[in-house]
DNA sequence: TTGCACTGAGTAAACGTTTGCTTATAATCT
DNA sequence: AGATTATAAGCAAACGTTTACTCAGTGCAA
């Protein structure tokens, strides 16, 4: 079934079906009515490939994300794609996993989908592969440390901010030997936010100790792995922030394991603040960076970035800003001691 | 650029491109070289939308799922997605919420973008909603305790299996008031599971209290607010059930603040079997429904469906099996008592 | 009454592929 | 050598829409 069959049936050219479809006001209401009436009783739907072929817009975006698993991302994706429905957008979603070959593949994919714009939510991958893209026209939007470019518009994140605003309450509750576990260091978020870390201790005049830096990898697993490297230096922290939650949940996990209480022992401060954080035991203090927000910001670029006239534009710059949320898991530095007793 | 350009370029026509592109065997390799030089250098992408358009396939499968913020989604989604890139399908996503105005729409945009095939991971939720889409003959694939019919493959769970497990695993611990919370019951699978429970109960002789069955609602907020009404129950339960990990979270946070301590004072004891599960404090003693081999095998139901010459015959039965997972959540019932002195 | 502008609907040409059919060439057989 | 068959490439018609253009009809001013 399709719209000559409409157009055959309601007694009139494909064109007014078209029309009537797409609700140009030219069209006659009465017989917009009796079109509307003949699609409704053969249940006919248009085939959305002949409407992109013809017109030239494809009505997807595409969005990239490192890692469908880390709980980080599904909330991005459950907020844009209900802004895209809204807007009669699909998306293409893919996850990653930080995997070169995996980006590649996926621009290629989005390429022969004709996707009209993209956004990289890998917050801060490296942009080669993105190359195609760029050379095609598409607009982008990521979510990253760089600068917006033609074509190309960018969610600054303030990472400083909230991760000033942890060492900050860290400090106040008088702790010195501060650890920071960090993502994997090839994404510039990562190193972003270690960066943001030491200036932050630096600038209040802690010392950075050598060995209370140590890099993870986002994961729950790599939050273990580096809380045990974290275990076997010579000097012991008193509290440790993580460059994500995830990693902070690694931390918890091998602390417990270890009889370490938190945040008697140790306080622990994490960062994202996925929706599970406030129900972990305990309840994880950490820096908030919305992921409604940021889903919100992205999708608003990509489509205004669709709508320009002239494409020549440059992108628009879009900050997000971050911030701490207290909870239980950190403490004044030495309950340990009065509290063990 | 177009496939025309490439046939100009190479000093073919545009059949000999498309067969090239499409590793028709007839065509010269030499040829075909030649071609596929060209298309390199120009780095031409075909346009999916006009394949599709004339070879009547999109490429396409759907996924309705209920809740990607629900860490059992993701790793579905996952999985899914990288068999669909393997094979080169794309994914339509849904995540509906349970909201049936969404699974309407999510239904339209897949008929519109003529999907070739529908997997439904709700588990049981209301199906007349997608009677478009058994109307257009699209095959379907469920997550459920129905059985296959036409056009439709079914994925059986067996959740009486691991819920049976569980349920001697806790008698054998010498709990006799165990405790159920639900899922939202308007869900088959959550009625399914409770069934499931109640059995396991009554064949080893254990009395089911109507005070320790409440319904949650598969969220850790719901399983939280289902704690709070069992603890203002008379009788008190030394174990308790859950429908699936969310719950079981819930459980344990609202433990966790009001000082029972879990698994001393409360077994408990999830399901689903999330990647998260073996990280909790105390790790959790979980049912294993894989995602992995549930989204293996709702792909491979679909296209074997799609594949299939004579669409009349009835879809594929498969059987997907849970079982216990053993970890810290649960300990011989009264070890409150014994430990606590 | 004629001419002109305006409206609203129809005609037909795209859009970028795939693919059934045709045709040219080469290979094989009688 | 001539007839037949196999092979590989090209031609052109789809696929289901949108949309520029055309055109008939109406209303209004001159």
């Amino acid at each position: 079934m399709d719209i000559r069959e409409i157009a055959k049936r309601a007694k009139v050219s494909t064109a007014t079906v078209s029309r009537t479809i797409n609700r140009v006001p030219t069209v006659d209401p009465q017989l917009a009515k009796r079109v509307c009436k003949v699609i409704d009783e053969l249940g006919y739907f248009p085939n959305t490939q002949a409407r992109a072929l013809v017109s030239g817009k494809s009505r997807i975006f595409g969005l990239i994300i490192s890692e469908i698993t880390n709980p980080f991302f599904p909330e991005i994706v459950q907020v844009f794609e209900r802004i895209a429905v809204e807007n009669q957008y699909e998306i293409l979603l893919t996850s990653t996993g930080h995997d070169p070959k995996r980006v590649q593949d996926a621009v290629r994919r989005m390429i022969e989908r004709r996707v009209e714009g993209v956004a990289v939510m890998t917050f801060g991958m490296e942009e080669g592969l993105l190359e195609d893209l760029k050379l095609r026209k598409v607009p982008l939007v990521f979510a990253d440390v760089g600068v917006a470019r033609p074509q190309v518009s960018n969610i600054r994140i303030d990472y400083l901010h909230g991760i000033r605003q942890a060492v900050q309450h860290l400090a106040a509750l008088r702790h010195r030997r501060i650890a920071f576990i960090s993502g994997p260091l090839r994404i510039k978020s990562a190193e972003a936010r270690q960066q943001a870390f030491e200036r932050s201790m630096t600038e209040i005049g802690l010392e950075i100790h050598k060995d209370l830096i140590v890099e993870g990898n986002h994961t729950i697993e790599g939050g273990i792995e580096a809380f045990e490297k974290l275990q076997r230096a010579k000097v012991r922290p008193t509290a440790v922030m993580c460059s994500n939650d995830m990693t902070a949940l690694g931390v918890m996990r091998k602390s417990y394991e270890d009889g370490i209480s938190i945040p008697r022992d140790l306080s622990v401060v994490g960062y994202d603040d996925i929706h599970l954080a406030q129900f972990v035991l305990p309840a994880l203090t950490t820096v908030q960076m919305s992921q409604a927000e940021l889903a919100r910001l992205a999708f608003e670029a990509l489509l205004t970035e669709t709508r320009r006239e002239k494409p020549s534009a440059t992108g628009t710059e879009y900050v997000l800003t971050t911030q701490l949320v207290l909870r239980e898991s950190t403490q004044l530095a030495g309950g340990g001691k009065s509290a063990g007793g």
